[in-house]
DNA sequence: ACCTGAACACCGTTCAAGT
DNA sequence: ACCTGAACACCGTTCAAGT
C-alpha cells in the first residue's frame, strides 16, 4: 500500500471528510478548495481524487455526515405536539452545529431525507396528529419548508441583528423560534378540529 | 469618451446588469463569471471593472434589480387577510421570475428590504391584523421566513417532484402554497383571538 | 474618461508516470 | 493500490499603458 510521501501514513476518507468539515465550518462552502484541503492534510492535491470523486461529492459527503447525526424523536407514544417540538428543536440544533453549511443543506432537501430518514418520522407524527393520508405530503413539505426557512433566516443573519437579550439564557432568536413552532402546532390543531367538525 | 475596440459603443452599467441577469438565469450564480460576461458583451474582461466594483457587487446589483420589481399591495383599506395573500403571491411570482437567483436572495434578506421596502408594508398589514407593536418584528420575521422557506423548497426542487397535476392550470405546488398561506393567516387570526380574550 | 493586455495568484481536474 | 508532478482550461483582480 503506497503511502503519502509527506506524511508517512495512508490517507483515509474519514480524515478527508473531517478536515473538509473543519474548513467548511471556518470558511464556508466557497472557502473550501481541493488544494487548501490537501494542504491541510499535508498531501498532494491529486491524492484526494483517489478517495473522493470530485469537489461536489466531497461537499455533499461532508454535509451528509452532519445530517446523519440528526437525533430523531423515538416512537414512545408521547403526544404528537411534544414529538413535533422535539423534532423541530433537534433539527435546529443540528443547523446550529454547522451554520456555515446550512445554506447548502437548505438547497439539497433530498440529502436531508436520504441521510436521516426524517420524512418517515415526520409522517408518523403527522398521522398521530390526525392529518389524513392524502394531506400528508403537502403538510409535511409545508412544515419542513417553514422550519428550514426559519433556520435559513437565522443562519443568514436576519435574526441575529434584531432585538437584544430577552432573558438570562434565551435570545431573541430562541423565543422567536418557540413562537414559530407554536404557530405551526396551532395550525395543525386548527386543521384537525376543522376536519372533526364535518 | 473612449469606446470599446470590439463594439464601437460605450459600455453602460444597464447593459452589464442585463447581460449578467441573462447569464444568472441560464447558468446560476456559479455559472456567472466576469470573463464569460465580458465575452457575452463582446468586451475586454477588464472593462467591466470600470462600471462595477467586483463580482460580488455585480451579483448583488443584479439581484437588487430583480427584487426592486416586487409589486407591493397598495394601502387601499382592503382586509388584511387579502393584502397578506396578495403580498405572498407577489413575492412568489418574483421568485418564479428568476428561480436560479433565489438561493442568493434567500441568503441576503437585507437586500430584500433595502430594494423593495417590504418590511414597512409588512408592518402595516400586521398592524391592521391587530398584532401588538412589541410583537411586530418577531411576527414579521417568522412569516417572512416561512414564505421564503417555502420558495426555497420550491426553487430547489423539493416540490417539483412530488404529486402530479391537481387540475387544469394549478399544480401541486400552487395548491400547497395556497394551503401554506391559509395556515399563516389562520395562525395570525388565532393569535388575535387569543389576545382579544384577555 | 474609458478601454486594454500582460501578469499574478488562485481554481478543479486529467493523465501519464512513479512506487 | 496508492501517490505524484506537470499540464490544461479555467477563475477574479491589479496595474501600467494606451486613446
Amino acid at each position: 500500500m503506497a503511502v503519502s510521501a509527506r506524511r508517512g501514513q495512508p490517507l483515509t476518507s474519514e480524515e478527508i471528510y473531517a478536515a473538509a468539515l473543519r474548513l467548511l465550518d471556518t470558511a464556508g462552502v466557497d472557502g473550501l478548495s481541493m488544494r487548501k484541503l490537501a494542504a491541510e492534510l499535508d498531501v498532494n492535491p491529486m491524492s484526494l481524487y483517489h478517495h473522493v470523486e470530485n469537489k461536489q461529492a466531497l461537499v455533499r459527503g461532508a454535509c451528509a455526515a452532519v445530517v446523519s447525526r440528526l437525533r430523531l424523536p423515538p416512537d414512545d407514544g408521547a403526544p404528537w405536539q411534544e414529538q413535533l417540538r422535539t423534532l423541530a428543536h433537534a433539527y435546529r440544533s443540528l443547523a446550529h452545529s454547522h451554520p456555515s453549511l446550512w445554506s447548502y443543506v437548505d438547497g439539497h432537501p433530498d440529502l436531508v431525507d436520504q441521510e436521516s430518514g426524517l420524512w418517515a418520522v415526520f409522517n408518523r407524527i403527522l398521522v398521530a396528529a390526525g392529518i389524513p393520508a392524502g394531506e400528508l405530503v403537502r403538510t409535511r413539505t409545508t412544515l419542513y419548508a417553514f422550519v428550514s426557512g426559519f433556520l435559513s433566516a437565522e443562519t443568514s443573519g436576519l435574526l441575529a441583528e434584531l432585538g437584544g437579550e430577552t432573558g438570562a439564557d434565551t435570545t431573541f432568536a430562541d423565543t422567536t423560534f418557540e413562537s414559530a413552532v407554536d404557530l405551526i402546532v396551532a395550525g395543525i390543531e386548527t386543521r384537525h378540529r376543522a376536519s372533526g367538525d364535518r
